[in-house]
DNA sequence: AGCTATTTATAAAA
DNA sequence: TTTTTATAAATAGCT
């Protein structure tokens, strides 16, 4: 923009990247304030230098409520997983399901917070804790269901194999049904 | 920037602030691919217009890796993450509140399932499954090591307490230590 | 980190 | 929205 056009691609001085990096990333984020304040839209801009440090900016509110707002927007674009839902809680009132969501949310929040910050359990309840402890149990019940899924489908292509080979071979094929109460997936798999 | 200085204030005209959006939207965009290509950072832009509609962009990689990256570098940098605050949903139908409540249950979780740098349970190989399953239990134990942290603090402090008043009415004193070797503390906190 | 000469971005209008 | 055009802003190359 001034006293020389640029050129749309790296740029190969190690000097020049440098400070050229510092000023256009202010006057990004300046844009982008700008922006949001003009025409009232809320914006986040995150930065990675080459090097990795992190630079960021959100407009309104924190990223954090940014990147949730973005995960509900954007979903539905994207191909969810099928597995782990929600659980489904029983019939409650209708009152009192909201609160107990909302509690379960702060407690997923402070989980999420532990992790990030890998310190933070200590400033959890005991309540929250055994909530948290129940998501995790959930979760971990949830993988070990989706490895019986697949080691069974797996089981499920070999028998096939092995019934075409039978009638290949007119032997007596294989039909009989592999048994696998969904009860004990769990018990089972905890073998593997 | 023409045929008009411009005032850091909110563009009370519908139309200006439409038209303005539009152009500085690109030009926000167009300025973050640049410094991303000149300088060779990784940026990622989301702007969500007054009334709601997404825009997005992101450097090198996907959003969501993005935000993976965001979440494991800005972990320590902030002393309190008072975002992810529950969205304070105004009047809504409580059947739909309950609903939206679930879908951010679901980002949270999806959030934590991220925190492993895994994928989802169901696009995630016999392996990975083993690896994120031993992960959680990892993370389980801890959850009842504090637990167990937190009643044993508890405890001592009710000991003190009596003890105080033991001093005071001129009983004994206990003084004994309460076991409690780390090895069972998990198997104790079953109980509650 | 400051200074200009220029290049860009864009406000207003169509 | 997009284009045009007059100007305001941003910034590349130097100190």
């Amino acid at each position: 923009m001034a006293r020389g056009k640029v050129q749309l691609r790296r740029i190969e001085n190690h000097v020049h990247r440098q400070v050229t990096f510092c000023k256009r990333r202010a006057g990004l984020l300046k844009k982008a304030k700008e922006l949001s304040v003009l025409c009232d839209a809320e914006i986040g801009v995150v930065i990675f230098s080459a090097h990795g440090k992190l630079y960021e900016l959100a407009t309104k509110g924190t990223m954090q409520g940014l990147i949730e707002r973005y995960m509900k927007s954007s979903r539905g674009a994207q191909p969810e997983p099928a597995a782990m839902e929600t659980q489904p809680a029983p019939d409650l009132d209708t009152k009192e399901e909201i609160n107990m969501l909302k509690q379960e949310i702060e407690v997923l929040q402070k989980g999420l917070r532990y992790m990030f910050g890998a310190r933070a359990a200590a400033e959890m309840s005991l309540d929250e804790l055994l909530v948290l402890e129940k998501h995790l149990e959930i979760w971990i019940y949830q993988i070990r269901s989706t490895k019986m899924d697949i080691m069974f489908k797996e089981i499920q292509q070999l028998r096939n194999k092995v019934e075409e080979n039978a009638e290949i071979t007119n032997f007596v094929s294989v039909t009989s049904d592999f048994p696998h109460p969904l009860t004990i997936q769990n018990e089972i798999i905890f073998q593997y």
